[in-house]
DNA sequence: GAAGCATATACCGGTCATCGGTATATGCGC
DNA sequence: GCGCATATACCGATGACCGGTATATGCTTC
């Protein structure tokens, strides 16, 4: 999994969104570093839900706008689980090598 | 950064590694889950020495065959702590996200 | 009142990291 | 001599993602 796919995840972890809503909360969850872009967004919402990890919760009109609100389903609970776990490892891993470098004398001029 | 280009930086951080040297850790790392094809890592290192994250570090003959070793460079050092820290941030944010889901009573039948 | 901006969904062409397979070469065990 | 592990390297295909654009509406500003 992506990051940008991930980070669609966890914004629908908190609560049913729609696209734009999804835009707004990766934006501000990674301090705006992460804008998503239309295409990637659509297109990742369509895979997700083909594969079951999401679905449609609801849909709205507000200013006689349409508004489809997404949520994770039970699938996508558990995948997004998983990710997290993996990727909590990994960081352990890179990080307690990057402690032992820096332990190991200031060192090797790279 | 995608999932097996952060591996092998990981692998890097350790020591320097050869390329063959660099998939076993990489399996070894993730539980046997990523194994790395030839395709991928040695084009990774291509793009990782001419991006400057990476270095040759030696080059040995072991039994008649090139062993080249590769060493993170003090760039790469500093690439693979950012990204480190972005994957410890964003698996915390998820991790809250789903265990406040959990709290929120066992909830909605997905 | 029109121009511009935010909201909102959607499509499309292109890029690029990765995958899967293959080529090449050597040494070892059977 | 055959298969396997080691070791580097190339190539075509895939697919997620990017960037741009289209469409539509309502709000704000001049």
């Amino acid at each position: 999994m992506r990051e940008p796919t991930f980070l669609i995840l966890t914004a629908l972890a908190e609560e049913p969104r729609h696209g734009y809503a999804v835009i707004e909360d990766v934006s501000a969850m990674t301090g705006g570093r992460v804008r998503l872009r239309a295409g990637t967004l659509y297109a990742a919402l369509d895979r997700l839900r083909s594969d079951g990890l999401i679905d449609v919760d609801r849909e709205e009109v507000v200013q006689s706008r349409l508004r489809r609100y997404y949520r994770l389903t039970a699938a996508g609970e558990r995948s997004l689980a998983a990710e997290t776990a993996r990727l909590r490892e990994q960081a352990a891993i890179a990080d307690r090598r990057l402690r032992a470098r820096r332990t190991d004398l200031g060192g090797a001029p790279a």
